[in-house]
DNA sequence: CAGTGGTCTAGACCACCTC
DNA sequence: AGGTGGTCTAGACCACTGG
């Protein structure tokens, strides 16, 4: 009869208290968070409890657990983290080091696609730039990325020309925006002319098309991206459980 | 100064213990496993322990729970599995109905790659076979996938035309070959005149190439496939964590 | 050495399913 | 009512880190 009381166990609680303060961004990347000990008490709960909690927020790479040292952040200025959202490799299975190169970048108002998809108001500000990806000094990925205008203001190309690291540590460190998670959908398509000059290879070539909406907490989009991949020497890498 | 001891936590140990008994078909798929006072009873440990290997097979899609019934051995033929292994979604994002039109079937011996992929011995029997996956009546898919001969001795096209269910449930409950996970490499390529026909595009038209290794329990790849997927109003579909 | 996460136990109780 | 998995606790001990 009456609809399900929506039970929440007592460590789903507690994992809703840690998002928030992730969030509220009481411990910032690559920081400690307090020992399960310590939560526990802070929260009137046992350490299991909190340590269920964790396990969660590890599982959804929010956490990581060091042996010994406590619970870190995860941060994408952690090397183990730089190609965490990268899926290109070599055709022989090594990964290849990449390097960013931005283009240009300009300032215009949400559309309707980039209002649905940034789940942001018709005509608010967004900041669109595009960059090139480099393996082994050569072009392989155009990338056209769409930011929120009023998370990203004081964006600037400058800036991201200077900064050594990751794109998303850039966003991290400069615009405290923690990119979570992500959903991509894969086409086939022919390249452009002036894509196709852009990665060096021929007009109506067969190109990865790869369009990225990408998450912080909460299920946020704060990131619309649209790459173009050439696979001729290098492949997408996927594992599916 | 010695290696390190290679210490191993009593519930991995419970874990490949379980791991051995799917592996060697104790349970079927499908079925319940004992419940876990009595696994803890039958390996002498506590219910929390088998509870934390358990956890673990569930993480990695091998067992389900089902609250208040029991826990049970994953299988193809539950149809929240069926598209498991399959990303091709529609622009809109609904997941479409895919039905499998076997084409042709013919044995071969293992060459260099196959071989290689396969980890069987060069020259060994194999068994390949082409299908196409037909989205709402249109040809989407061309599939070419080698099976190791030992494995799949019996394979036959006219007992796969006959089936009705997911390839995976067939191979499941055939010849009681469960596929665990795999690995998939997509590039893009222009459409050959064979393929284009099949898949009624246009010659060198661009297509999703997916190369796909299969695993059963252990690592041991089990199927090869090749695909070409017209990605022209679908996508495929990923998410990253 | 003290502090952290990691393992293991035993027992109590809750939520869900089936008969 | 009796079985299953799911939660929560308290306490003991182990493995790893760093001062």
């Amino acid at each position: 009869m009456a609809p399900s009381p929506a039970f929440s166990p007592l460590y789903r609680q507690i994992k809703a208290l840690l998002l928030k303060s992730l969030e509220a961004r009481e411990w910032r990347p690559g920081e400690a968070i307090p020992s399960e000990q310590e939560l526990a008490a802070r929260f009137g709960v046992s350490q299991g409890t909190v340590r269920k909690a964790i396990d969660e927020l590890v599982a959804e790479n929010l956490l990581v657990r060091k042996q010994g040292k406590g619970t870190f952040v995860v941060s994408h200025s952690d090397p183990r983290q730089f190609y965490r959202f990268l899926r290109l490799r070599r055709d022989d299975g090594e990964w290849v080091q990449a390097t960013s190169v931005p283009i240009d970048c300009w300032r215009a108002k949400a559309g309707q696609e980039a209002s649905r998809i940034l789940q942001i108001p018709l005509g608010s500000p967004i900041v669109i730039f595009r960059r090139v990806l480099r393996f082994a000094q050569k072009p392989l990925v155009l990338d056209e990325i769409y930011l929120p205008g009023d998370l990203f203001a004081a964006f600037s190309l400058d800036a991201l020309k200077e900064w050594r690291g990751s794109l998303y540590s850039f966003f991290e460190n400069r615009f405290g925006v923690r990119m979570v998670r992500a959903e991509e959908r894969l086409k086939a398509v022919a390249a452009d002319r002036v894509t196709a000059e852009m990665l060096g290879v021929a007009e109506r070539s067969p190109l990865l098309f790869v369009e990225r909406v990408t998450y912080t907490y909460n299920d946020r989009p704060v990131e619309w991206r649209k790459g173009f991949y050439a696979t001729e020497s290098y492949h997408y890498y996927n594992e599916l459980t």
